[in-house]
RNA sequence: UGCCCGGUAGCUCAGUGGCAGAGCAGGUGACUGUUAAUCACUUGGUCGUAGGUUCGAUCCCUACCCGGGCAGCCA
């Protein structure tokens, strides 16, 4: 007999006569003539109620269905009589497949965040949890769908590159040398990497986009999704040091395209969210953050507004605050700078725009016309309230001179760029595009403050369990 | 990495320089178309680790470990 998925049990239109459903048990509620039994499967926030009536000859099994129990349930679907749901399941044929005993971890109550991270194998079965995965799954379909409805083209860039300045933080190292004695140069100074397995230093990726600028260069519309690692020791409740980033690369693009590609991306998703999540996401209204649902509403009606660096400078400067970080031209946006802009400034998502030349990457298009002294790029970082920075991009460097002057700027060296060198002297082309951190728009959407809590299993400093 | 807060029962927490506490969970029983069920009884402790101060430290001090928050770095 096929199995019946709860979510598709509940959506029931009509009455059956024969079920069978398979699940985890959340909790049993003994009578003296039956017991009642919530099964839940995964398959959505909701469980089955289950009735096992005591004449049943397979009551016996009922005593070892505690919380956390794996079963399997023949049965009729009927109507309940009771009021806490349309459908209920009466068994007729009841059994455990795996016992869980009192040492099982989750209660029928809720447990603090804190501990459910350190039981990462068993807290996708409580109903936050549950919620945040199911979300996930759905948008990472939706990033997909979004992009390969617009005809991008979905790249495959390495996760273990050798080019060791992309730019994007520290790096993780790559290597099969025997690390308590690594072969020796010649000189007998320094490790020799010519002996790695890649006959040179290799790393784990912080960024495809180099790469992903090669493909944009032919396929014209492309986009990564993939695992990104920096080996910063961010203790923040917003950094990974493994993390999932969307990296879309248009040729034919500049700036406002871009902003343009980025704001209806992140609509996409939280509508995505709105509407396949539905019950996922009022369970995070409810529980995580009551304004969530309000909030996901308005970032969707409103436009978000675009304030270039300069703008933006001038408005925290007459905001009349006090700042911890001075506000000055040339000088980064700190968090409390951005949060002001976005939070009590704007009170929407705000795309700040034309950053000075000296903070931002080397392959960023330096802006025309631009003042001396004052010199920007066509940089941009999309700023939402309660997390702050889910966004950066920019048009890249098209013309080979200036993004030379560049790499000479931030004193690289050619050689090591040489390919990314040659898309400018081979039909190059105007473009742009930007990273999403996939996980910083999981929290936008389910208001989970933690991003340790809308991964898996998470990898930050000092901590990579399961 | 820096600053701040915390670590006491399985979980969430209270507490005191002199016998270790509650709620929930667990166990036993009762009751009930229940639904984070209810009621009664009940098991459960190396008070993070190591030093120090003290007649006596879970409590005060120091170091370390672990967790969290904020900041920097960024997505």
């Amino acid at each position: 007999m096929q199995r019946t998925l709860v979510k598709d049990a509940l959506n029931a239109t009509a009455s059956s006569n024969a079920i069978l459903l398979q699940g985890w048990v959340r909790t049993r509620r003994d009578a003296k003539a039956f017991s009642f039994i919530e099964l839940n499967d995964g398959s959505c926030l909701k469980g089955m109620q289950v009735i096992v009536d005591a004449t049943l000859p397979d009551y016996g099994n009922v005593a070892q269905a505690n919380t956390g129990a794996s079963i399997e349930v023949h049965g009729k679907l009927v109507e309940s009589k009771g009021g806490g749901q349309k459908w209920e399941v009466v068994a007729e044929k009841f059994t455990v497949l795996g016992e869980a005993d009192n040492t099982y971890p989750l209660q029928k109550k809720g447990h603090s965040l804190e501990f459910l991270r350190e039981i990462a194998h068993l807290r996708p079965r409580s109903n936050l949890f549950g919620a945040v995965f199911r979300v996930r799954s759905r948008l990472a379909y939706a990033v997909h769908q979004f992009f390969q409805e617009r005809s991008f083209h979905y790249v495959h860039t390495p996760i273990v590159t050798a080019s060791d300045a992309e730019g994007a933080g520290d790096m993780f190292r790559v290597t099969s040398l025997d690390l308590a004695n690594p072969p020796k140069t010649a000189d007998g100074k320094g490790v020799d990497n010519a002996q790695d397995f890649f006959g040179k230093k290799t790393f784990l990726t912080v960024s495809g986009q180099l790469e992903a600028e090669i493909f944009a260069s032919a396929l014209s519309n492309v986009y990564t999704f993939g695992p990104t690692f920096r080996a910063e020791n961010s203790n923040t409740s917003r950094h990974a040091a493994e993390f999932w980033m969307i990296e879309p690369e248009v040729a034919f693009c500049d700036l406002n395209g871009n902003m343009d590609l980025a704001e209806a991306f992140v609509k996409h998703l939280i509508r995505d969210a709105k509407e396949h999540c539905a019950a996922d996401l009022e369970f995070f209204g409810k529980f995580v953050d009551k304004d969530l649902l309000a909030r996901l509403d308005f970032v969707l009606e409103k436009p978000f507004v675009r304030c270039s660096y300069t703008e933006a400078v001038t408005i925290l400067e007459q905001s009349g605050k006090t700042w911890e970080h001075p506000v000055a031209w040339g000088a980064n946006l700190q968090a409390e700078h951005e949060r002001f802009l976005t939070e009590e400034h704007f009170k929407c998502p705000v795309t700040v725009y034309n950053y000075p030349r000296a903070i931002k990457a080397f392959y960023m298009r330096q802006t025309d016309g631009t003042a001396e002294g004052r010199e920007t790029v066509a940089a941009m970082d999309l700023l939402v309230p309660g997390i702050g920075e889910i966004i950066g991009g920019s048009q890249r460097e098209e013309r080979l001179d200036k993004l030379r002057a560049g790499m000479a700027l931030h004193q690289l060296n050619e050689k090591d760029y040489w390919w990314y060198l040659d898309l400018r002297r081979y039909g190059t082309v105007p473009h742009a595009g930007f990273g999403l951190g996939f996980e910083r728009m999981l929290m936008f959407v389910t208001g989970v403050a933690n991003i340790r809590d809308v991964i898996p299993f998470a990898r930050t400093p000092g901590t990579a369990d399961f």
